[in-house]
DNA sequence: TGTGTAATTAACCACATGGTTAAACTAAAT
DNA sequence: ATTTAGTTTAACCATGTGGTTAATTACACA
């Protein structure tokens, strides 16, 4: 697994991008190991080499993924400020992460809607180190946002996966939405700007207390 | 495509409901055209004898799938009731559809993944039939609800894909919620419930116009 | 009952694919 | 320079897979 004499410029890091490459694209079951070899411009072999087979890279290449992109999400959530904030700065966060990077939500739904047994084990690592933190974090800014009247107490677990859900649709289901909207609009910064504004607007004015029109 | 002579039971339906189990199980790349003859107890052979090849009797799943998902979609959206009640039926409805055929969100979102490129023609064929009126009719019903100062007019397809997103993710990213919650808590009746009422609370007070407390 | 036609199968094929092996190569250590 | 150990490759193998073919069976109809 690590190279440890010539292996120049890491070759198993590179093994490891091109491999990226490859399963975000098309998969597990679409993925050829021969084709990550040869976007690494290296010989197949070599990929067994340094990964044992196919569901070990795989795998390795999930946690690498996973790990980003959670990571990325809960630093998010890093707001001293209101909850109101910490909610637009999330939504907008993980709107341009995926903007980045169109074939995550792809492959983590993918990778999901296979059984996702290898997220289990992922997450319960991300957990353990600064979830907790942010876990205490969101809470203690929800509970102020609704000691002060801001909001009514939400269910976070449901507002989450709102949320997320919310997120992640806008960029997967646009061969969908791109039927009733002109090709590649999804794309564009405008839609993105609209769909953040309106995932806030929606979510947060649905569990803000009410005040006089 | 059309037995004529014997094929008691049609065969070719037989095998179309095969595969669409094998299909939406396995995606295309993991379905197998023997697996697909073993199920419905027939050779390969046959498989290839009614539809030419695997690419096009997955496009036959697929068309059949989404047909009747986005049939079913649309029909929830008959409602002669108020806006709120169309809202909730739709997201009871499709809740239902999901919890009903489990197998669905996963096969949709994959075949998005993988460019969705059979949807669109679908899609376009759905739309030229019932799709006009229930549009006009969806229309209806917000036009009165912004007249009457039910609600602020919504951008509908942003709200569309916002409902849709939080109702299909709730089941693709069970395996992420359920590291928090106990395994197979998100099939079980309550939680669908909870599901539904937090999504169409957001949603709908998110749109509401505001009233005194 | 015999004949034509559609349905169904057993056997087969070409080939892609994941994986292995043994040899060649490289660089550092002695 | 020789040894030693890690790295890389060419060639190979076993198997699974989509797809084909030619023969067989079942049925309708005369």
């Amino acid at each position: 697994m690590t190279p440890k004499k010539h292996d120049p410029r890491g070759k198993s890091e590179l093994l490891l991008e091109s491999a990226t490459l490859e399963f975000l694209e098309k998969g597990f079951h679409g993925a050829r190991m021969q084709e990550i070899a040869d976007r690494a411009g290296v010989n197949k072999a070599l990929v067994h080499y340094y990964f044992r087979n196919k569901k070990s890279l795989y795998e390795e290449v999930i946690r690498f993924q996973f790990q980003r992109n959670f990571t990325h999400l809960l630093e998010q959530l890093y707001t001293e400020d209101s909850f109101a904030s910490a909610l637009k700065h999330f939504i907008n966060g993980y709107i341009n992460l995926l903007a980045e990077n169109p074939q995550i939500p792809s492959f983590m739904l993918r990778e999901l809607a296979d059984g996702g047994k290898a997220v289990a084990g992922v997450l319960s690592d991300i957990l353990g180190k600064e979830q907790l933190q942010t876990v205490t974090a969101v809470k203690k800014l929800v509970n102020r946002a609704v000691r002060e009247g801001e909001i009514a107490r939400p269910d976070l677990p449901q507002l989450i996966m709102t949320v997320v859900g919310a997120c992640i649709y806008s960029f997967v289901a646009s061969p969908v939405v791109e039927v009733f909207m002109t090709p590649g609009s999804t794309r564009s910064p405008g839609f993105l700007k609209a769909r953040k504004r309106a995932i806030f607007n929606t979510v947060y004015n649905g569990i803000k207390t009410r005040r006089v029109r």
